[in-house]
DNA sequence: AGCGTCACAGCAAGCGCTTTCTATACGGTA
DNA sequence: TACCGTATAGAAAGCGCTTGCTGTGACGCT
């Protein structure tokens, strides 16, 4: 049997009140009495029992973070930054929450179990990561979940994904579409004018955006896009490699290479040097998202830098009602072009 | 006001127990009742109130997954292959656990606070990964801690930690001195004599383990170590960087950098090129772990390969009780040494 | 001396669900 | 017809905690 509540007070002298009292601390206790209760908890090893807790004050202390991927440290480093601003003081009880990662895997049923789930904990906020999903039954189904939660009271903070409106969650949305432009417009002034994109997953959110602005840097640049340029993959270095080498057999006068992030970027560098292509000089390439590998690839990938961090933890503050939400709910955050070794002028 | 099993059961004409009944399914309902039962928890939008649930069932269906540092693919491999055992069938009401990853950052006070929350929660099984603290006190407080969640029925799967004693705690341990040891056999082989060591946090026992089978291979080589040639840093790149950059200054002469991990080995690898020093023909390089972009440094990384995700899920599945133990309660799970271009002769 | 005020402490009513035990209806059997 | 087993539904007692409300002395004020 576990102690309980009951049996504290019991050793105390004093009644469940008195005890829930000292615990929370919100409301006056005389000072001996709070000692008295606060030795007992300790000589009994008493823990407070969650759900019960949660349940009488219809209240609980579960932050949610949903990721795509959680072994990919762009996700990582996100939910790190996340958890960094959710775990310290604030809430009941001294203010410990437990901020949970919850592995989707990419995959939409498992997002809206694990949102039912953490609605069912009475959750006190949620933070989803990365591109949503473009499919449009899902799509509202996540929508309703999400009217439902902030309805409830439970904060839905988006961080790194599209809007999602009218359900009252709060956007913070990094800028692909600008980044992917920027980026592309770089390699476009590098003299490139046949350039290779892998993409990642078609139905995400993100994959569109990153392809929209490449696509709007060629059409800004006169240049006529071959379909044979566009391939499409996962989010990892296995699929950038196998694409790469689809894209050399495809039109192998390419000189450069736009992979949809850093992961994509890395197979890809691998595929040409197994070509026997020299990068930048064959063959530029190009990654996104800055990860801290990328500075270390050789030559080191030319990228676009997404602030991860800095907005994993805006999305903590705000979830936490730390900070003020963006007026309007929304906010874009942008990409910094890093302009590295992998790119460069054409060859010839 | 959120809807209630009451309200449901109204709805439905039938007794809240009913409802319940057939939201658990683990009780003869007839099938036209059911189907009324669902009808109306569809129509109300109802969601099981989970504290409430935990609390009258005494159970729980959180399982907690302890990891270091999130941001490190090293654990999130890991923390991804345990949750992918867990998400299945197998617990209650159709069986979704929540999985909940837990970001102690390494410190023990956060591993604590995280061991207590879960014990709040009385989750289901909780699964520590990576190293553990090598403190006295605190190692103390966290065996007391695992034996009490032990007690209380929660299964506790250690996954490339040490194992615990008579806490009670399963143990799938990382074989990091055995690999380490390998390492640099395959070093002393190539010719080496002078070898520098990037060490990781001094407290860790996964740390201690590899140096210890580095030191091994030199003892049993007849090559003295010098002290000079070991420094110790973070698990990062960055350290990895700093430490090489001292090294190169403390003796020059050095042929080979072994380093804690692959991520310190990255960053060995940026100091050393921008020392003017090539890869392996000046200086050989090792890490540990082979993460996935370890294949893609140029050249690629020799290092020992720890079978991450498998040992993942198998710890997983210990925690859901869906395959036995090993016996004793310990086992040890070797590593894989993967020579690469990143080790050669020394120079000369 | 009388009374309003505080500062604490306790009582007791839930929070929303699970589960044991009991009730009922039905069909079959003797 | 009387009886009993079977299948299904309901009543009600908690699970362990929080909290609004109700004391109850002690103190300070007029």
């Amino acid at each position: 049997m576990t102690v309980t509540l009951a049996d504290v007070a019991a050793r105390a002298q004093v009644s469940p009140a008195t005890v829930s009292r000292v615990l929370n601390g919100n409301y006056p206790v005389a000072a001996s009495t709070r000692e008295r209760v606060l030795k007992a908890v300790d000589e009994l090893d008493y823990v407070l029992n969650g759900p019960a807790s949660a349940l009488a004050a219809a209240t609980s202390d579960l932050v949610g973070i949903l990721v795509n991927d959680i072994a990919d440290p762009f996700f990582g480093i996100m939910a790190s930054a996340i958890q960094s601003e959710i775990g310290g003081p604030g809430g009941r009880a001294g203010g410990e929450r437990l901020a949970v990662v919850c592995n989707t895997g990419g995959s939409p049923e498992r997002e809206l179990t694990y949102l039912t789930l953490l609605q069912r904990q009475r959750a006190a906020a949620v933070v989803l990561t990365g591109g949503a999903v473009e499919n449009e039954p899902h799509a509202a189904a996540v929508a309703a979940k999400l009217t439902k939660l902030t309805d409830a009271g439970t904060r839905v903070v988006l961080c790194g994904r599209p809007p999602a409106p009218d359900t009252g969650a709060i956007a913070l949305t990094f800028d692909n579409r600008g980044g992917g432009q920027r980026l592309t417009e770089h390699l476009i002034g590098l003299g490139h004018r046949r350039l290779g994109y892998i993409a990642g997953p078609e139905e995400r959110t993100t994959t569109r955006h990153r392809l929209e602005g490449h696509r709007a840097a060629l059409a800004a640049a006169g240049i006529e896009e071959d379909p044979r340029w566009t391939v499409w993959g996962r989010y990892d270095r296995q699929a950038g490699y196998e694409a790469t080498l689809e894209l050399l057999r495809r039109d192998p006068s390419l000189t450069a290479v736009v992979a949809a992030n850093d992961s994509v970027a890395l197979g890809a560098c691998a595929a040409l040097r197994e070509s026997g292509l020299r990068i930048p000089e064959d063959v530029s390439v190009a990654g996104f998202d800055d990860l801290p590998f990328s500075v270390d690839a050789v030559p080191a990938l030319t990228t676009v830098r997404l602030p991860l961090a800095e907005a994993g933890a805006r999305a903590g503050r705000i979830a936490m009602g730390r900070e003020e939400p963006p007026p309007g709910g929304i906010a874009t955050v942008g990409g910094e072009l890093m302009v590295r070794g992998s790119s460069g002028g054409p060859r010839g």
